[in-house]
DNA sequence: CTGACTTGCGCC
DNA sequence: AAAGGGCGCAAGTCAG
């Protein structure tokens, strides 16, 4: 394994040679800047560990990372840079900032449509893969050209290089996976539901607590499970309710809810987390979900198996790292309203967000009386709200940072008029769907009546609210991107040996990162979860003043960190 | 029966 | 009058 301490930058683009690779039936053609050899599949990986050892630095360009880069991961080997041909297509697809004439092609209809792969048990190379239709360096000169001639062009090459080295970290959570303990998330189950049951059985504190409610409602045969019958039966005992959401049950005041409220819970637990997810998604002591790097129009990650993004605190306490390994879980205070203040250049804002509490800083600076108005406030700025508490916040918000406040309000203006929005580095907004946008009065409809022109005003301000918080959650998400690509080359600095022995990411959740890491190295990666912040901070930022700080904690137990 | 939709709730 | 962004998942419900 390569055991440079060197830190590889992140956009590093233009002094790395580039080598294109592309399955050509069993074979992979691999295609360098003075040569193409042909070789069979099975000697790729020892072909591109030789290629990785060199000294001179090389970006592997792919169709797609799920494609290629797991049964490299198998082998133990692990790259430092790639291009994902698929991801930076769809960015470039959609940049206000692209001229998408330079990317037209027969091709391009299939690469639109190209679709990761998450069954890595799938055959390495199957037969009808769609991508194998598609020729990568075509591509590659295309999306080449595309950058070379955009507005803003370091901007989307650094996007484009976060987005590939988001896929690599993806792929590389999934082959190591989270530790998991199934003993203890078993006991945990255990404790709150009672033993296991049997298959289709309602667990023993379960069905005492159903029991509870059908004699306290008085319908003996209903299944606390359906909307539809739990709803009729809260009627029929004099209870004023039109849905059985927890939030309205819990301003109700009847005998039979407190253990609605515990079965709800309880119920939620055992069917999003309990046996049958432990049976399905942990193996060999690790809990191995799928991630999907720009899976999210924003830009932010999705993931696919086992609800990997939503891991409720409840059972975190059953992930455990290895003997003589801990945990490093870091997260980022009040990520979004510190990306805004740096992307609007809003210097009060920014200076609200020096120190580890933004809110408690708009406070000091005296625009709100409380932390909770603050939070409130800001909340509202995001994502537009504009009743009650947060509504009455804003004019004060928008007097004291006129352009933070200003850039979300434009936002949503644009995504009103129907226009396309983008995120600080390129990341354009999808269009609205066909109908309201292009049926305005003002493009000279005779007017509707007023029932089709109140459903179309209210489709226009969702759209707004939508565009006003894809500026910045997606901006937020290339600074997260940045800061995961920049630990990534860090961690990797940090260690000694093959991949496994190394720190690595095994989760990522929007804003926060846990890395695996042996013991004696913890310390280290803590302060490189810093730096790479730090780091991520200026390759969005440059020099403007902004404050990023980060709640870092060594644990043996995720659940230990919160 | 399957598939699409609804409801509710976990996370950021 | 109403007006809160983005997801994934499971169970219930309903249409075909």
């Amino acid at each position: 394994m390569g055991i440079s301490r060197a830190v590889v930058p992140v956009g590093d683009t233009g002094r790395v040679e580039r080598i294109v690779l592309r399955r050509r039936g069993g074979d992979v053609e691999v295609r360098g800047p003075g040569a193409t050899v042909r070789l069979p599949a099975e000697h790729l990986p020892a072909h591109v560990a030789e290629r990785e050892h060199r000294p001179e630095p090389v970006r592997w360009v792919w169709d797609d990372t799920t494609r290629w880069y797991p049964a490299l991961l198998d082998r133990g080997v692990r790259v430092a840079r790639c291009a994902d041909l698929r991801l930076c297509h769809a960015i470039l697809r959609r940049s206000p900032l692209v001229d998408q004439a330079l990317l037209a092609d027969d091709e391009t209809p299939g690469w639109d449509v190209l679709q990761p792969v998450t069954d890595t048990d799938a055959a390495l190379f199957p037969l009808d893969d769609p991508a194998d239709l598609l020729d990568p360096v075509a591509e590659h000169d295309r999306q080449q050209a595309a950058l070379e001639a955009a507005g803003s062009r370091r901007g989307l090459e650094l996007l484009l290089a976060a987005e590939s080295s988001g896929a690599l970290v993806a792929a590389e959570m999934t082959h190591a996976g989270l530790p998991w303990r199934a003993d203890v998330h078993d006991r945990l189950l255990a404790g709150l539901l009672g033993p296991r049951p049997a298959a289709g059985q309602r667990p023993a504190v379960l069905g005492r607590l159903a029991g509870e409610i059908r004699a306290g409602l008085g319908a003996p045969a209903l299944n606390p499970d359906s909307p539809g019958e739990l709803l009729r039966a809260l009627q029929g005992a004099g209870l004023a309710v039109t849905d059985t959401r927890s939030w309205t049950l819990e301003q109700l005041d009847h005998p039979a809810l407190p253990a609605l409220l515990e079965y709800r819970r309880l119920a939620r637990l055992m069917t999003a987390n309990g046996w049958a997810w432990l049976d399905a998604w942990v193996r060999d002591g690790r809990f191995r979900p799928s991630f999907l790097p720009g899976g999210v129009v924003t830009g932010r990650w999705a993931s696919h198996g086992g609800g990997a993004l939503s891991m409720p605190v409840q059972v975190r306490p059953a992930a455990i790292a290895d003997d003589g390994w801990r945990f490093v879980v870091a997260d980022v205070a009040q990520l979004e309203p510190r990306v805004l203040a740096g992307m609007s250049g809003d210097g009060a804002m920014a200076e609200a967000a020096r120190g580890r509490d933004l809110y408690q800083g708009m406070v000091a600076g005296g625009v709100v009386a409380t932390r909770a108005e603050a939070k409130v406030g800001m909340l509202g700025a995001l994502y537009g709200g504009t009743r009650g508490e947060s509504g009455r916040m804003m004019p004060r918000l928008a007097r004291r940072y006129p352009r933070a406040i200003g850039l979300v309000e434009e936002a949503a203006r644009a995504g009103e008029r129907g226009e396309v929005v983008r995120t600080l580095l390129g990341r354009g907004s999808p269009l609205p769907a066909a109908g309201w946008a292009q049926r305005g009065a003002d493009l000279g409809e005779p007017p509707d009546d007023g029932g089709d022109r109140q459903e179309r005003e209210r489709h226009r301000r969702a759209w707004g609210r939508f565009t006003r918080n894809f500026v910045v959650q997606g901006t937020a998400a290339e600074w997260a991107l940045c800061w995961l690509a920049d630990l990534r080359n860090r961690l990797w600095a940090l260690g000694e040996g093959p991949p496994s022995a190394r720190p690595h990411l095994v989760i990522f959740l929007h804003d926060e990162v846990v890395v695996h890491t042996p013991e004696h190295l913890a310390a280290e990666v803590g302060e490189a979860v810093r730096e790479a912040a730090v780091e991520a901070g200026r390759l969005l930022f440059g020099g403007f003043p902004l404050d990023f700080p980060l709640d870092v904690a060594v644990v043996s137990s995720w659940a230990d960190a919160s």
